[in-house]
DNA sequence: TTGCTCCTCACGTCACGTGAGGTGGC
DNA sequence: TTGCTCCTCACGTCACGTGAGGTGGC
């Protein structure tokens, strides 16, 4: 029979830990002194310590641990564990790379530029239900775009607020296609859940989740232009392609109907 | 000016992670009304919340991300944080690649043979210092083996006894070098940190720390030579090699000296 | 007036590490 | 008798999630 500290001196762990096992029922002393509480180990025990030991280092938790050790014929049982924990480990490997090239890319850019310009995330949209009407401008560019934006929006306003329907946030939806010189584009409001039929030019969309590079603009969106760049070369630093489907989120506006935050999404392949 | 519910909303957390960083002081809202303790959010503030959350999903903590954002040229600061994250995660990475070959390795063994017929560890050893003397014996296998064992290690026992040396657990070190037919190895106790100058054929030796692959045996030594084996096929289905150095930690003996339960280590390369 | 939002505690998470304060064994 | 070991609480870790119980705003 071996003490607490003999028992966990030939395991290489702390008494601490011992204790901790047996006190979530993984390994119980083989004895425990009525009058003093003193625990004692047998020798054998220490095989099961060992086995508690390699679970625990394949990355199995202790409740894991329990259940494994508890049911005898326990083949099957711990064959589903490690297959589990081996899609797990993958899992976590693949995520640990991408969170590595996202911290070098950032390296890279304070190497270059004392910091970065633009903020930009990489995330999955959120769902979006947008009522929209299609409109052409003459050309890419702020300039161009904007007596789109300010003849087309109060159109789609007025058919969505005429059918009673509270207008959300303003939302802007591209596709580039190869060589296009005259945009295409859908201009029109967060809907939500509200049952809209569509009317006239107007009508009801529902843009697909997707993963996007995401990045903040401030105040008038004369720089939504560079930033839009500024996000291309940010791709291009990520190892990332734009897939050509770009969207303006016009999350706050001041009452004249202006952008005041927008948020610019690029989606990448 | 924001609530916290479109604040939290805007950048895609929930309420909690927002007040959170308030109460941590990353965060603190625009303003707080006196009365009722609402907070108020300005839309700048979105920008930093950005910030923070690009910094969190690169794997800061909430304290780095605090001093990083506390004194204003960050930009050295941020460098130096980003490069001790970029070794911390390529060292996880290497950490879970190992792990992830551990559970294959288990799995493997799993599909082959029901289960493993030995629990082995791949460990550190840990520092020794014993006293012994050098052995031979006719040829390997623990036939061979016994009778030298059992006349070496009295007269170690005798030499140590006798200069006042407390003998602690019996050790047994072995190099295998190609062809060896007369096996040559060292038996001892180990000694702790009590001073031994040594006597006729008895020296004191620190073996180096090493990496091994660990095992136990229970019982009598029978086993051992079987167990070697096994130790070795598990070395090749772990993608390890045997470099040749073994050892023997006695870790408890019957009160006649025969081993009751063994650690047997083989260095891998 | 009824939902909806917001507020402040405060416990739980996971596997122990780390004292604090006290007692048994050689 | 003096160290050394052992004992039982109980807090701390990290970044929030999740109620509980109560109140303000449209």
């Amino acid at each position: 029979m071996l003490s607490i500290g003999d028992f966990a001196r030939l395991a290489g762990v702390t008494t601490r830990t011992i204790r901790h096992y047996g006190d979530v029922g993984i390994l119980t002393p083989a004895s425990v002194d009525p009058g003093t509480g003193y625990r004692r180990y047998g020798v054998d025990q220490l095989a099961d310590l060992r086995r508690v030991l390699v679970l625990r280092d394949l990355g199995l938790g202790l409740d894991q641990i329990r259940e494994v050790l508890a049911d005898d014929p326990s083949v099957e049982h711990l064959r589903g564990m490690l297959r589990l924990r081996r899609s797990e480990i993958a899992q976590s490997i693949a995520e640990e790379q991408e969170r590595l090239r996202r911290v070098e890319a950032h390296l890279d850019a304070i190497e270059r530029g004392g910091t970065m310009d633009v903020d930009v995330v990489l995330k999955q949209t959120d769902p979006l239900r947008v009522a929209v009407a299609t409109a052409r401008s003459a050309g890419w560019g702020f300039e161009h775009m904007r007596p789109v934006f300010e003849s087309v929006m109060p159109e789609v306003w007025v058919a969505l607020t005429s059918g009673g329907v509270r207008v959300g946030m303003p939302v802007a939806l591209y596709e580039v296609d190869a060589g296009d010189d005259e945009p295409v584009f859908d201009l029109g409001f967060e809907i939500g859940d509200q049952p809209f039929a569509g009317a006239e030019s107007v009508r009801v969309v529902e843009p697909p989740v997707i993963e996007v590079a995401s990045t903040l603009i401030h105040g008038r969106m004369a720089q939504v232009d560079e930033t839009f760049e500024a996000v291309l070369r940010w791709m291009e630093a990520n190892g990332r392609e734009f897939s050509g489907t770009s969207r303006e989120l016009h999350l706050r506006t001041e009452p004249d109907g202006m952008a005041k935050v927008t948020e610019l999404q690029l989606a990448v392949r």
